[in-house]
DNA sequence: GTGAAAGCGCTAACAT
DNA sequence: ATGTTAGCGCTTTCAC
């Protein structure tokens, strides 16, 4: 039935163009010492054979694969598919390709990581989740470029980190609830153990108190709508409601409005703030209209090929925090009259 | 700086074991024949040099990569996060693994199987995009088994496809609406020269037809937002409206709905009917509660891998067309009382 | 500029 | 069960 015809080599070709078999490969090689003559020699044996080098060979005597690995913890997140995008467009242009799995971002991407290093990756990117230590080490000592997008794990030291401002961000909203006169302020939380969420709650929770504010409710949301709506009723059905709700991702955000909004009939904005983080695409729509803060995600991912790429040039290894963007919208406007 | 320490290979370990370099071979192949003490040996000196098989050696020899090529056309459909987390985990049990590009999706998929074909991909999954003929020659003369996801271009012949139910599901929509009393049907359609719009739309009229219904109003809205947007807000002016809207995907209807709610106060459902298709996530958010027709997707991604896994199997090379699931939701809800 | 020859790290006969 | 040997399809000296 399906049966794999034999793939040309460069024998092949070589004997049909009748020109030695390291003559096919520097026809193909660009920059090799060869004579025009030769190379269209070459060039037109192969075609009527379709030939098509094989990476596989180049890549055991390179001892270089020209392949990068991705591991994804949170395949759901709403930003990897965005994320997956601009990297391969990015690394395409630097001929270079993408080997992709996925994971759980509360693991160490310990099997993925093996399995990649197996194909003699060039580099590692490292997205939502962590690399075991002894993983680290074995990268570290084969000089493997690793890059990590948002983790901040302990694993990560020594290697490159890309990361949104999840100190100044949520500062940056404290100061804008308070400046927009609301005063008894929540917070959701996301995974309670999340370093990501640490931060933001860490940031939030300073800046509030430094601006004479008591500690804030909390709550938790896991990061997810669902759990995020139950804390929101939760928090609306006290007898001492709060005026605005920082949660610490959109998501959250947007459970959290959707409750507000139907089950309590709330006029979201005005008698309740709710702002959320990261700038999902909804949080634009005209539904929502989420104050949120928006992170550069093209510039992470430049960020994240650079450092592959060339990783010398980032040898003391830094730890990128990338300056985003507030977006003020509907969900904290008060109107205009105060 | 970062000089790569050499990486161990077979050799060093059979010489640290006291053993020949097959013995390491065989230590690291599954059900091999080997003694368990030599085994031991081995896997202890390799264990301290830190030794991993090379896998792009065994490819060379093997003529076989374990590697997946999946090229997606539309890295920002809303289902491809979803479909490679799927394919992912699925091939990841077959000790497979997912070398990734993106592209246009109205264009060929040229240059990215081009190169997956040199790195003699096992397999090549394309989500989403087409096939040049010439490309499609080579694969089928290889042997390579080629699989599609909602792809009907003509180059797909002779290859397995899986799709979504865009005759049937829309059929549906179209009874649903009848019965449901809506008479003033619109069509918002996708892009124009999409074959899956072509699907959905002639479905979806010649239904109507078939009911004694007039040819629907037709608006084009482009798959996208922004067009939807504007062609609702021609729709709602016209003197003589429709009262049901049908667009060819839900990241249209969700923008009709939008510009129908906010924009014209329309009481969505009663007023007016929307629906969608393919059950996208925010569709069921009680902001929206879009009537759609949702994707068995997990099926679908299976089937993907199974035909790429056993191709043999599938070797009258169907179309599989996965029945879906029509979601009745409040955007079709004139209310009881009729 | 070109060909011959030596490997890259591994698997798969083939002996033993 | 184990070692020896011959490649897999290329790139890269090294002569010429």
């Amino acid at each position: 039935m399906s049966n794999r015809i034999a793939v040309p080599s460069a024998h092949d070709v070589a004997r049909l163009a009748g020109v030695s078999q390291a003559a096919v490969s520097r026809a193909f090689t660009p920059g090799a010492c060869i004579s025009d003559a030769t190379r269209d020699k070459v060039l037109f044996a192969a075609k009527q054979l379709g030939y098509r080098p094989n990476l596989i060979a180049r890549s055991l005597i390179k001892g270089r694969s020209d392949i990068i690995g991705v591991v994804v913890g949170n395949a759901r997140n709403p930003f990897f598919t965005l994320a997956l995008d601009l990297l391969s467009t990015r690394l395409r242009r630097a001929r270079r390709h993408l080997l992709v799995f996925t994971g759980q971002s509360n693991e160490y991407a310990h099997v993925q990581v093996e399995d990649l290093l197996k194909y003699r990756v060039d580099g590692l990117i490292l997205m939502w989740t962590r690399l075991s230590p002894a993983l680290a080490e074995q990268c570290r000592k084969e000089g493997i470029p690793v890059a990590f997008l948002d983790s901040r794990a302990s694993t990560t030291e020594g290697f490159v980190t890309v990361s949104g401002a999840n100190s100044r961000g949520p500062a940056l909203i404290a100061d804008h609830l308070l400046q927009r006169g609301y005063r008894r302020i929540a917070f959701m939380a996301g995974y309670q153990d999340s370093a990501t969420n640490r931060e933001r709650e860490a940031a939030f929770t300073t800046r509030l108190i430094s601006h004479g504010q008591a500690i804030p409710m909390r709550v938790v949301g896991n990061f997810r709508r669902e759990p995020a709506r139950e804390a929101t009723r939760a928090l609306l059905s006290l007898n001492s409601r709060p005026d605005a709700i920082f949660c610490a991702n959109d998501e959250m955000a947007l459970g959290a409005l959707e409750v507000a909004r139907y089950e309590f009939g709330i006029d979201v904005g005005r008698e309740l703030g709710i702002a959320g983080f990261d700038d999902i695409g909804e949080s634009s729509w005209p539904t929502f209209l989420l104050t949120t803060y928006s992170h550069p995600l093209e510039e992470m991912m430049d960020k994240l090929a650079d450092v592959i790429l060339d990783p010398v040039q980032y040898e003391p290894r830094p730890q990128f925090v990338m300056e985003g963007e507030l977006k003020i919208r509907a969900s904290t406007d008060r109107g205009r009259a105060t």
